[in-house]
DNA sequence: ACCACGTTTTGGTCTGGGCCGAAACGTTGT
DNA sequence: ACAACGTTTCGGCCCAGACCAAAACGTGGT
């Protein structure tokens, strides 16, 4: 049999809500900064802080020091595992296939930047519309950040289609009232997915409409954004992104 | 929200040790009633009850009714290997006090294996005859039981000392007596500890000195153990067991 | 029908631990 | 050496939830 090890001790670090965001984020395998996996639990810095010492002593993470920063990363893959186990038990909603599984987990970021949609909710979106034939152009590969996000929309040109124009303005986007000065269309490098995100006058203005409809929720404390369930449905059928069951 | 599954949901129901020893006590697929695993895990049955009642709603056990009694049991292989996998991160039980504990308890801490000590008490031991040097050897490391308990004895070798011999014989371990195709000294991976405790000719001749002395008492009913006064003061003394507060 | 007994529900107490902001710490860059 | 910035530590507040005892519930035995 397993042993009689104190099972409640690692399960009492991934019980914390903010413990668990923070792990989660890592799930993938990669490292980030305390004031990254802060902002990414929606808690303060010294707060998140804490959590990694536990979850350091805990043997769950390991640290890496660069600099003056300290980037953690799961510990090793029984990690990831436990992890994984526990989301095919976390459900009601349970992940069925594979696929929706991934699909999922595709829109498990989702927040704010600056003024539009960014993480791997911003990510599926950008797809959708190139997708849909909304927005052309683009090489089909992102391009590694190199400049950060100090650069966006130099190395790759997307385009407006005619068919894409019509889709939006019914979708209710008012391109009227948009600011004639800022660009219409700019991407982002995201730095969680290192492919793109729509920003530019137009991305500012989907957000602004998708918080209209009520589809998603960004929250005051930080840049996070919930998906709503409506938002769940329409984006999927407006924008074919990932259905998730209900 | 979005479709990951919240996966602090399943580990919060982990984390609390009274519930964690419920799922512990049912990891071999036994299936018993509240009242048995409330004295298990050294709460009131209300307490258990309320325990048990959560981790119904979070799909971790399951119940059948019979009679007036209900059996509960773990609900499927995910929720065993999920045990099996947290006890892999888990750090070993520390040993507090060999006295206090539950009758149940006992049995974890304190028992036999077979004909020698076993439990968080033989870990102990093991430990305390390193640390005086009566045995040398080992790698300073446990082998965690990836092996499980298959094959003892094979990938560490412990010797017993010329001070270790003397002291022994004084304490009144008869070699003479031992029988003579017997390995002297072997050890098990204690499964409740993941650590070692000793077996052999040396662990069982070991055992019958302690029982001889009045140092342990074996029960009848299981292979729990009970530690004297005498016992207490004498492992204290002799072999270097943690001190036990009274 | 009644009683006995295992289980669940209820009510009230209490503590562990998460949260934040401010201050301390340590490293990098000027 | 100093300033800037990321990280950790400290102090105080607050809430979720675990605990027990007693009462309510339900099933089986007589």
């Amino acid at each position: 049999m397993f042993g009689d090890a104190d099972i409640a001790v690692p399960a009492a670090l991934i019980a914390e809500p903010a413990r668990a965001r923070i792990l989660q984020t890592l799930g993938d395998g990669r490292a980030l900064a305390v004031s990254v996996l802060a902002q990414e639990a929606g808690v303060a810095t010294s707060t998140a802080s804490g959590h990694l010492g536990k979850l350091l002593d805990g043997g769950l993470v390991a640290v890496e020091q660069h600099g003056r920063h300290r980037y953690y990363r799961l510990a090793d893959e029984h990690v990831s595992e436990l992890l994984e186990l526990l989301g095919t038990l976390a459900p009601p909603r349970q992940v069925r296939s594979l696929r929706e599984g991934t699909a999922a987990r595709q829109v498990r970021q989702a927040r704010t930047c600056y003024d539009h949609l960014a993480g791997e909710l911003g990510v599926a979106l950008m797809q959708g519309l190139l997708d849909k034939g909304v927005l052309s152009g683009g090489d089909g590969e992102f391009v590694a950040g190199r400049d950060r996000l100090s650069a966006p929309g130099s190395a790759v040109d997307y385009r407006l289609t005619e068919h894409g124009f019509e889709t939006l303005e019914s979708f209710g986007i008012d391109f009227a009232a948009m600011p004639k000065r800022r660009p219409l269309i700019r991407y982002c490098v995201d730095w969680s997915e290192q492919r793109h995100h729509l920003s530019g006058a137009l991305g500012a203005a989907l957000l602004d409409r998708l918080v209209t409809l009520d589809w998603v929720r960004p929250a005051r404390r930080n840049r996070a954004v919930a998906v709503t369930e409506a938002g769940l449905a329409g984006l999927a059928e407006t924008f074919g992104l990932p259905a998730l069951d209900s």
